[in-house]
DNA sequence: GCCAACGTTGGC
DNA sequence: GCCAACGTTGGC
């Protein structure tokens, strides 16, 4: 059981989005960086729990509690030549990228990214270091801990 | 819209 | 395998 937080653009898929979907669950596709496919394919479980953060928005910040549902499976929109995740070089025997299904737990109210900076016990977190860009970061267990249950109202 | 930071690409 | 150029991310 492993602890993750994982970024999505509101205007692409926001947590109501998520909670809009069937099964409240949604294929995390797109994803186009080798370390975030990595962490997808390599060392995500079933029922590993995921922080669905906002990005590139006005309020960044947690707006929810989600786990991830299904195993890493090639991503479809690799395959498809009209997506913008369109990638030539994969092929159907030789995929490239892939993605797990995650699934909404609870949303909750958001959590703001200055608020996150604020806390001592968050201090190593990766999404807050400077520089990082990573769409998919690990949790450590104690920051997982201190956010569902400190944090989160 | 700016721009720092970082990943990727491709010529050599 | 180096590294400059370029593209992307994402907070501000």
């Amino acid at each position: 059981m492993r602890y993750w937080l994982m970024k999505s653009e509101p205007s692409d898929c926001s947590i109501d989005d998520l909670a809009a979907m069937p099964n409240q669950t949604v294929a995390w596709y797109g994803v186009r960086n080798y370390q975030a496919r990595n962490f997808m394919r390599n060392q995500m479980s079933v029922g590993d729990g995921v922080l669905f953060y906002h990005s590139n928005c006005k309020e960044p910040g947690i707006a929810g509690i989600a786990k991830v549902s299904a195993l890493a499976y090639p991503d479809a929109t690799q395959f498809d030549s009209k997506s913008k995740y369109f990638d030539p070089k994969a092929t159907h025997e030789q995929p490239r990228w892939f993605n797990v299904d995650v699934q909404l737990v609870k949303k909750i109210p958001l959590i703001p990214l200055d608020e996150l900076r604020r806390h001592p016990e968050l201090a190593d977190m990766r999404t807050l270091q400077r520089g990082n860009r990573l769409s998919i970061t690990p949790l450590d267990p104690a920051e997982w801990a201190f956010i569902t249950n400190r944090l989160v109202h």
